[in-house]
DNA sequence: CTGTTAGCGCTTTCAA
DNA sequence: TTGAAAGCGCTAACAG
């Protein structure tokens, strides 16, 4: 492939490989107009192309981070990657995505193949099971930031959604327009710090509005299959809710599959409100109200912790960043008052 | 981060560098039973990672390829991307992915990136506007191997889909069901071989079913913008198309907006068929007819041919697969006879 | 069966 | 203003 190397383009140029050398990295200051001229010709007639795997060897530095999504699929991971990705692009950092597929065996095989290729650090949507390597990652001091799920009892940097408010408002929404019997959907909690939030959002919010949140709304599915049951058991309870809060966007992507296929109307029979947004909901009848996130923003902020932490790899205060999350109206819930 | 080398287990397990890399690379033939737990022991109590970095300097090999895809946002992208990744971890090949959004001058930065990196060969969607460099590439010998859209006149390895036949099974299918106005809603086709195809495809079904295409029908969008004004033309013309024929999913999307906006009934008004599935157009009212790529399976091919070019660099005949799309038919067409 | 040695392609003192 | 030399962490003959 690359054969031509820097040994070549400074005999070329009749100079030695670290003139060539200081050349590429802009140390031009000692250097003479004449012998820069024919550097830049040696490399130019060579096509030389600089090798920087030999040069991260050297510098102890690959500028390059690698980032570990949730799930790739989710429109959710694509936004945020391509936050990041701007930002490092702008700083001159290269980004290796990873798709842990929501799959803590994954997650923990991507770490380890990102460390053995030396990333100068490391932004991560975990699974929340590999808690142990990721803290021993903090001890080594590896620059890590978390997104979207933070890990209890860990002290970490990381830029999340404000999901106890997302689903406060969301909630808060439904009671407004006179909605009482509300159901929760989500995925199985299994310690995950969003759906935690989302659920305890949901139940504060009742409670804050003298309502008893009722175990039979509660609805935790370990998969698109229980959806279908789930709905089903709601819709057939003696009083059914009116409105449901779904908290992924594949719950919700599900639900509204039974819904239709069931015949059920929404929001007349059932409301429904989805999180994440997705260039979709919009077209769906009726157009679908959903909790949005700032995915691009995490995206931006978690890259930028990134780079402040790789800069500053021994600092002990970590840095937390919340984003609050954003109801867009649109017509699934309807108007009840 | 990484501070323990292989030296530092060498000298704990009292045996030297080469033996370590011996071991490491498996090579045990010739180990003493004793030694290689020695070995392994300082492994595990050093928590020693391989440096690939230096490993890849020393093999001239990073086991890592890169993918550079259109538009990460594109669902084709994404199911793309998840073939390529599992063929490669099957591998053990890693992946680096980019996305060039779709932008000439991003494509060239990643692939020079790439090249920079060392990556043991490249699978890119291009945006057709990097030919010089790409033919180079291949006369270089890098490994190379294209997906979706094709360079016309530049032989290469790659897997495509059928465009054509896409088209053809699309239109064929609103003749079957009674449409004689169908009109083609398209992304300019800027050289692109995946619009050309379908254009094409368009074209041939409406002749060989004794049907002038009509240019009025025809129309090239080059912004979403367009979208819009171009589908306010078609419903306003004296004889207004029965069906349009989308031919990728941004501008179905918008399509499907406008026409919501409008209050255009689909499929009474006008039928509507779409390129690409994606997990939304089942939700969709009516549910999407789609003309869908083998999107994973295109992955995976892609995967396996740029792995084989990998291991046989110098081989001159070049390979081409072509795989079939197909229709879903559900109800955005409707049916008229 | 294991150790010595010579690099991979680049950067970086330090000396000239 | 430029060059020589050492070395980043690893591998692969080759020798023993």
């Amino acid at each position: 492939m690359t054969r031509v190397k820097m040994e070549d383009v400074a005999k070329l140029a009749g100079v030695s490989k670290s003139t060539v050398s200081q050349f590429l990295n802009k140390r031009y200051e000692f250097m003479s107009e004449e012998t820069r001229g024919r550097i830049e010709n040696a490399i130019k007639s060579t096509g030389y192309q600089p090798n920087v795997i030999a040069r991260s060897l050297k510098v102890k530095k690959t500028n390059t981070i690698g980032v570990i999504v949730a799930n790739i699929l989710h429109y959710f991971s694509t936004a945020v990657s391509r936050g990041i990705e701007d930002y490092c692009n702008k700083h001159h950092y290269n980004v290796i995505l990873c798709n842990a597929d929501d799959n803590p065996q994954k997650e923990r095989i991507y770490l380890e193949m990102l460390l053995a290729k030396q990333v100068d650090g490391i932004i991560c949507a975990t699974t929340g099971k590999n808690n142990e390597l990721l803290k021993d990652l903090i001890n080594r001091e590896v620059p890590l930031v978390l997104i979207d799920r933070k890990l209890a009892g860990i002290e970490m940097d990381g830029v999340f959604s404000n999901n106890e408010q997302g689903a406060r408002d969301a909630v808060a929404h439904l009671l407004a327009i006179g909605h009482r019997r509300i159901a929760l959907l989500s995925p199985d909690l299994n310690g995950i710090s969003t759906r935690q939030g989302r659920f305890k959002g949901y139940r504060q919010t009742l409670i804050a509005h003298g309502l008893q949140p009722m175990d039979e709304y509660i609805k935790f599915v370990k998969s698109t299959a229980e959806v279908k049951e789930s709905i089903s058991d709601l819709l057939h309870m003696p009083e059914p809710p009116t409105a449901i809060l779904c908290t992924n966007d594949l719950t919700t992507m599900e639900a509204l599959h039974v819904l239709k296929q069931g015949n059920v109307k929404v929001p007349e029979t059932i409301a429904i409100i989805g999180f994440d947004d997705s260039p979709w909901v919009d077209l769906l009848d009726p157009p679908l109200t959903t909790v949005n996130q700032q995915t691009y923003e995490i995206g931006l902020k978690s890259a930028e912790q990134l780079l402040t932490r790789i800069e500053h790899p021994q600092e002990k205060k970590f840095h937390e960043q919340i984003l609050d999350c954003h109801l867009t109206v649109r017509k699934s819930c309807g108007i009840k008052n």
